[in-house]
DNA sequence: TGAATAGTGTCTTTCAGACAATATGCC
DNA sequence: GGCATATTGTCTGAAAGACACTATTCA
């Protein structure tokens, strides 16, 4: 509720946005960082993001500072917590609302733009050390990616637009650090009624060509 | 992440919290509103909150604005979501950062304060039309309450310190809008290992006193 | 003793998890 | 034929859900 206001009477913070941006390569969790070239944290390494716009809502805000770095096509984005303790940046009073996103590794194709110099995937499991409390929210999303797993289809959004059992197998395996039985998996998979056989099969290795599906609904935020 | 920033080169926006405060009284789920009495939506109810202060967090603010508007006993708080589009205040870009608050209404005594001229309790089945975007924040967070009484002790908020169990099963009644049996509620609740039999009887009816229990861990964020 | 709520157990169905052998394509 | 991955079914235990009667207190 807002009271009696005065649009210039009061100090304000800023509010920026910052991204969680996962995907799948190499058989690992991969987040996207970016490299800082300003004080403070310069040469730090730190989420994707920027400040919200005056006219821009804070999903376009994500969208954008996603695509300044990179070349965005189908992508998952869901807002994650807001932080904002007072002395998050030695600056000012910087509000951040976090996003995580998700995308197939095929989606992206990385370039330095605006500020940023320097951009790259690193594996969950060997992380530098982030600017800012970058790292607690990193943790969030991790746990919220991990959480939603066993719940929802968000792990749709690490795969390309078919994909094998195996491949979707291989994501949850990924992200919650355990085996997984083939039979138990598949069973549930296929039970659940979201995946659409394409009718083809992904020929290459030396083996049996596996059986290509795709997600009935595709739960992609924004297409380029 | 934050580029080269100089604090006095960006126009910002206003940030708010505000926050849905449940509560239960004679068997229904009823929600905090007050009146505002300041242009635009002069005379409307809305959601209790205001502006962030700069030297203070979001959870602070939120506590703050609580306090300002009711006697705060125990509480439970939690950050919902954060709402940003450009439009939602008409006076100016305002983001809000929302909460969902849980007390017993024992804990509260209600009290007009600053610019508040009127505060009251709706049942969420009749509810009068909401200024700004309150209503959207309200849906969003009855249905993460709904969801999070599946998988969560987050119920245990809207009660007092010690309960009956038919208390406990009205809680979960009224905020599902549907019956639950008797016997399967008690058995899955005793299971959980959450309650501790507190040994009194809640007297008082002409009936059977029933056995008072307290719960074991209580997720209190904020104690006045 | 009647009214009102407290308290209790069994059966069935569903879902998760353990577990191993055969099928197919490529070289 | 050998290699590598794909594909498939049964059993068991746990949890959820359907279902009805007895117990206790007070007026």
């Amino acid at each position: 509720m807002l009271k009696g206001y005065d649009v210039s009477k009061y100090e304000r913070p800023s509010v920026a946005v910052d991204i969680i941006l996962f995907t799948i390569e190499d058989d690992q969790l991969k987040l996207l960082l970016v490299r800082r070239n300003e004080e403070p944290f310069k040469d730090k390494w730190a989420l994707p993001g920027g400040f919200v716009k005056m006219d821009e809502s804070l999903d376009q805000a994500a969208i954008r500072e996603l695509k300044e770095e990179s070349g965005v096509k189908d992508i998952y984005l869901e807002q994650l917590y807001t932080f904002g303790e007072p002395q998050r940046d030695p600056r000012t009073r910087v509000i951040s609302v976090t996003y995580m996103a998700l995308a197939a590794k095929t989606a992206w194709r990385l370039r330095a733009s605006g500020d940023v110099v320097e951009t790259g995937f690193f594996s969950i499991t060997d992380l530098p050390a982030l600017a800012f409390d970058h790292e607690s929210i990193f943790k969030y999303g991790l746990e919220r990616l991990k959480s939603k797993l066993g719940y929802s289809s968000i792990a749709f959004g690490l795969l390309p637009s078919t994909f094998t059992l195996s491949q979707l197998q291989k994501i949850y395996e990924v992200i919650l650090s355990k085996n997984i039985d083939k039979r138990n998996f598949r069973k549930k998979m296929l039970s659940t009624d979201l995946l659409v056989s394409v009718g083809e099969k992904l020929a290459g290795g030396a083996h049996r060509p596996a059986e290509l599906f795709r997600f009935k609904k595709r739960e992609v935020v924004y297409t380029d």
